[in-house]
DNA sequence: CCAGAAAATAACGTATACATTATTTTACCC
DNA sequence: GGGTAAAATAATGTATACGTTATTTTCTGG
């Protein structure tokens, strides 16, 4: 009768998971703020587990790039400089500049498109309702979808691990910049090339939209000097 | 009077460094072939540890695409498909295209190209003494320049982490394709280009030559239904 | 009151212990 | 003899223990 489990409440997920899922969350929520040190210790009583899925869960949010491990003080949430910022732009301007290509190249039908038209229809309706945090979760969601989309597992996963890299200062630089009209625009154009199927343009379009973000983010950090992003 | 430290023998390396080092360094060398189980309490004897390092290294492992994580039954080393070849392969083509662009771009002088000449010169004396080996690892000594000289310091550890996850697959296939010439041409011309300034060039040339490498080597792997690299 | 050394503290890295659970073996019944 | 269930085994996931060592504190001499 019933089916066997409706909830979307694993019961039996393990502690490391579930470690790194909170702290995560928390580092990419802001309430763990860059250049924040805690220690394994403290992590563990207030996971109410013990040190060793802890430890487990740090391994691998430091090699995500979130954290680094310091011998003897604990973790501590990296902050994001204008050359991270830098670095992280460029590296998504190459993977999803050749997803664009790619995704073009395959003729995808305007239904096979839809996660990418509904994500530019949210961006829409936020940016003229003025919540910029609704238009960045869309804006994300296009971004992903456009790599998820393109089919290469590899490559859809660092583009996102370097984009929660960038998650925090993202947020941060949101009411610093003026409002992305030029984001919008971009997307539809890119949304345009791809169901025509033109690889060419489709990935010129998008490598330029993130070049344009990449100078527009790193001048913002480097104007306020926001070290601790 | 004696310098402190000048052997390469670091006596202090932690056992999960030394656990991690050991077992990545089997499965590139192919002692750990693909598909390869080993429990984790075997790789703790078999290193003169207990396990609790060796888990921590088979974290790190993990996520650099080397080995699967399997609940009851240890690590197993993950095989190269050729959809993983053509999936890692065209990753580097988006990295490293990215990359030469930059360099490029960026005016090196001839000095600062060295590493990437010095590599094409020991691959062309490999290619004439027909040593295959000598030569795969001078092509990857230069394509591992190329990424480190362009500055970005993620891009270069994203394409040193792809690397590694088809290193043995490229070491399989060396006897099977055609000697590389072309491979040592394409080098030479993208060392010109860089050289000249033509970073669209330069972009271009290194695209193909990636693109190349990739529909030869899936295809070998699609003809022989390699599954176990 | 300060510099430096010795002692104390604290945190980690690693080893070990142990309960849980998937897997395999054994036993049993038809 | 084959299939099912109970029992045994084995490997893990997590907790705990502990020695090592960086750091901090305390103590001493000037």
């Amino acid at each position: 009768m019933e089916p066997p489990d409706p909830g979307p409440e694993p019961r039996k997920l393990p502690l490391v998971e579930r470690a790194y899922r909170e702290i995560k969350a928390r580092i990419l929520g802001n309430r763990y703020p860059a250049n924040l040190q805690v220690l394994e210790q403290e992590l563990a009583l207030e996971l109410g587990m013990s040190r060793t899925p802890v430890r487990e869960a740090l391994i691998r949010l430091e090699r995500e790039g979130l954290v680094e491990i310091l011998p003897r003080r604990g973790m501590r949430v990296l902050p994001i400089s204008a050359r991270d910022m830098g670095e992280i732009y460029e590296v998504l301007t190459a993977l999803e500049g050749r997803a664009a290509e790619r995704l073009a190249a395959s003729r995808p039908s305007a239904e096979a498109l839809a996660p990418l038209t509904a994500a530019l229809e949210r961006m829409e309706r936020a940016l003229a309702a003025g919540e910029l945090v609704s238009w960045a979760e869309a804006d994300g969601e296009f971004h992903r979808g456009l790599v998820e989309l393109a089919g290469n597992r590899r490559l859809a996963r660092m583009a996102a691990t370097v984009s929660d890299q960038v998650h925090r200062a993202r947020m941060a630089t949101l009411g610093l910049r003026p409002a992305p009209q030029q984001s919008n625009r971009d997307h539809r154009a890119l949304i345009d090339a791809i169901l025509e199927g033109d690889s060419a343009r489709a990935r010129t379009l998008h490598e330029a939209h993130r070049e344009r973000a990449r100078q527009l983010l790193t001048e913002i950090l480097e104007r306020h000097d926001l070290s601790a992003l």
